[in-house]
DNA sequence: TCCTACGATGGACTCAATCCAAGTCAATAC
DNA sequence: GTATTGACTTGGATTGAGTCCATCGTAGGA
């Protein structure tokens, strides 16, 4: 999966130190990382790099489609770099972990047209809000 | 639908005029408004109403369930009084504005064990994106 | 190698929301 | 009706996430 580096590049991409941190910094694991955390990370790497080239080029990486943006409560928003396969998410409402699932059938089909009210529906995103396995015990 | 008040009392809820007004500016239109738009209309009928007890009313609203916390994107959250009737949401991406709707199944049920990863599942949302009428246009 | 348009910087700013110490008052008891 | 009291309200300060912008730096083409 760690080819996302060639696929910018592919996409006439200007590269950059800094942005090959942060690309680097999502490519590297599959976890959900806020903003913040991308910058820490990104900063351990490249020290100088600063919070406003964070922002932009996970905005940018959101619109070319290779990050997707994870809205979740009123918490920070996550990316997630798992653009390339359609999926849900199972969040933790204790800690706010979130894990990638794929729930079965398409839930857009869920919604019959007399529930759409004339909008142009783009997509369906399924929340599954329950304890991850560390805070059920809690 | 204007009983709000009364389960209000009934489950020993100090009234107070801050109180009732924000109740009722949620009672009375059944759209989903933000914090800032209860606060301007409470402030309408009781100029001297602060922001944190919107804020404070709000939240003790929805910890009795009688009033649904909407957060959609990074946007403000958004209240839905709606809170009786199991629903989705269908939200404008450019406007933002939310309707409900029902659609049909239930999609707990799509999620197999195998996707469920150890988590205690509560629920799941359903939040579809889409351009309002208002907005295909533009 | 040089140019230059695009990208990075960082500090100020916005916007939503929360905190907190002091003041107020609804509901209960008398 | 009055006194009491603990829950509620206030508003200004604060936090946290994210954006803006004037200026500086540099990747990549000529």
């Amino acid at each position: 999966m760690s080819d996302l580096l060639e696929r910018l590049r592919g996409r006439g991409w200007r590269m950059t130190a800094q942005r090959r941190v942060v690309a680097e910094v999502l490519d590297g694991e599959h976890v959900h990382f806020t903003a913040d955390e991308v910058l820490a990370r990104a900063t351990a790497r490249l020290p100088e790099i600063s919070r406003a080239t964070v922002y932009n080029t996970l905005g940018e990486l959101v619109s070319l489609g290779e990050v997707v943006e994870v809205a979740t409560d009123g918490r920070a928003k996550r990316y997630d770099p798992n653009a390339h396969h359609p999926h849900h998410h199972l969040v933790c409402s204790h800690c706010g972990a979130i894990r990638d699932v794929h729930p079965t059938g398409d839930p857009l089909a869920a919604l019959p047209t007399s529930e759409r009210f004339g909008f142009t529906i783009r997509e369906a995103e399924v929340t599954y809000w329950g304890l991850c396995p560390a805070c059920t015990g809690t």
